[in-house]
DNA sequence: GAGCCATATTCCTTCGCAGGCATATAGAAG
DNA sequence: CTTCTATATGCCTGCGAAGGAATATGGCTC
């Protein structure tokens, strides 16, 4: 994995907000609609972006895909991950997004792991 | 400045070489161009790119132009600067352009401040 | 002034990606 | 098997950026 692909993946607004939320624990598709407030489309193409280059992992749950950030990072990606946290802790597109995902939390407490309805 | 600005001048390699060989100090463009041995125009256009977002400054020095980052840089762009080094710290590519400054340093050091011939 | 040097800019072609719409898939449920 | 739900994929359009060739600029030097 080349440290510029990592940049490539870094450097689409979308990308960074799922990465963003992705950073607490795993997610599935209808969670990053309901945080994002982006169409269906425009988010499941995103993150087959990140899958097709390593950036997040997938695992089919009964008819939900979960997505996680990779079990093992290379330094590179661990490297850049923590930075964009460190940024992302400033800025407010990003802090709302995570408020979101708070604020959702107990709803998805009660579904399966990383699990919707 | 955005962050996403940042990463799209950081998902480039010849960007991202450039910004590397440019943490130790000023260079001017023929330095780059001896450095990462690419041709002219492609050096100036990306030394463009970046000077247009903020990424590197310049001034003119006689004939030369000299480039070097930032006084002072954003703390998003200070962080990303800082990730950046710590990575190019285990690429090949990266050091052998530092091993290449290096060995030109002396030659450099014989003319004016980030000087050339 | 003329000519030279280092660097920038223009014009062109090619390419990949974002975004949207429509449609396909895969599994669950009846 | 049919239907529903969640998600993915194909096709299209538009845009921006990379790279190269040629040319322009701006400042020296004589």
């Amino acid at each position: 994995m080349e440290l510029v692909q990592i940049y490539e993946c870094l450097c689409d607004r979308t990308r960074l907000r799922l990465l963003n939320v992705l950073a607490p624990g795993p997610l599935c598709v209808c969670h990053f609609q309901e945080i994002l407030r982006e169409p269906q489309v425009k988010i499941s193409k995103h993150l087959a972006y990140l899958r097709a280059r390593g950036l997040v992992e997938v695992e089919r749950e009964g008819n939900w895909m979960v997505y996680e950030l990779p079990a093992k990072p290379s330094r590179e990606l661990k490297t850049n991950l923590a930075c964009l946290q460190d940024c992302a802790r400033e800025n407010p597109l990003f802090q709302r997004d995570l408020a979101r995902l708070k604020k959702l939390a107990p709803k998805f407490a009660e579904a399966s792991p990383g699990g919707c309805t």
